[in-house]
DNA sequence: ACCTGAACACCGTTCAAGT
DNA sequence: ACCTGAACACCGTTCAAGT
């Protein structure tokens, strides 16, 4: 019998990615911890580092997942403007999706790894159509990235008090200051 | 005899506070736990909380005591736009001083607490001053207070790869935002 | 290869007891 | 009033042992 002592299949990385993830929504990244995960998958806590080096490289692991699920925006012929604010708005629905889990990772975040994948792309080529140029635009796209960042992460924490007009401020803001600088 | 039995003098809260500090200062703020906290102070984990409701309480506590220590730039007669830079620069050196702490303070804020104390005020009267009045005042204010924070999180976090030239680019985003808005 | 139990070194916090 | 020791219910992780 190939079939472990207590679980019908054996544990895989996929399956605690989505436990792990479901403690984090449900209680916050400090809800989740390997022996509550492991009860949650019916399995000995040691179990898990098996498949995971520890608790947080696993916490690293199910940061990159959420960052895979950002739905960057294709290319299509509309005006940088418009691109930017579906970039904005991409980012905004990560948030919302994950607030526990962003806020963590945005918090934790480290200078070399780039959880965002294609992110810098889409905001490279963005602000290169509106303008942007030289030295600038690595600058611009860090200080944009931060702003954006800034601004749905004080959403999900509700430190907005308008959430929808506000967007459309910041949103505003940012155009109407690339297109006005210097 | 009125000493303790393992320190000269009673224990003090902004002793408690000072110790704290220091220790999420050395190693963030999962380095600090009450039994080593008690330890730095010559004293049983216990007695800590005669003074404190407790961990999370106590993290509340020394969040203030940094947002207490922010210098709020004074109503000087220079424009606005050097007066919104100043308080940025304000928000800035405080993120310097306390990295790991304002980390935390920003990911754990809560809606009610308003940990910034005069920040708002001052916001609002530059807002103002640049013009930005009605409904906008509130939007704007929650909006820049995001963009900040996030600008100034992101640099403490190493982020940023030319704080000195992408701080200029981030005023000056916003400055043109806010003097090109329709 | 994958899983497990016991064990180690930690936590925050309660409670009854000391002075 | 202030402090303490023992205890409880948790942690993450190592290690030797099982199949």
């Amino acid at each position: 019998m190939a079939t472990t002592a207590r679980r019908g299949a054996p544990l895989t990385l996929d399956e605690i990615h989505a436990a792990a993830l479901r403690l984090v929504d449900e209680g916050g990244v400090d809800a989740l911890s390997m022996r509550k995960l492991a009860a949650e998958l019916d399995v000995n806590p040691m179990s898990l580092y098996h498949h995971v080096p520890g608790k947080e490289a696993l916490i690293q692991q199910i940061c990159v997942a959420m960052a895979d699920r950002l739905e960057l925006p294709p290319d299509d012929g509309t005006p940088w403007q418009e691109q930017l604010r579906a970039l904005a708005l991409a980012y905004h629905a990560l948030a919302r999706a994950y607030p526990a889990l962003f806020a963590y990772a945005y918090a934790h975040q480290q200078p070399g790894t780039d959880h965002e994948s294609g992110i810098w792309a889409v905001l490279h080529r963005v602000l290169r159509a509106a303008g942007v140029a030289g030295p600038d635009l690595g600058r611009t796209g860090d200080v944009l990235h931060a702003f954006v960042s800034g601004f749905v992460l004080a959403e999900t924490k509700g430190l907005i008090a308008e959430p929808g007009p506000a967007f459309d401020t910041a949103i505003d803001l940012i155009v109407h200051g690339l297109a006005g600088r210097s």
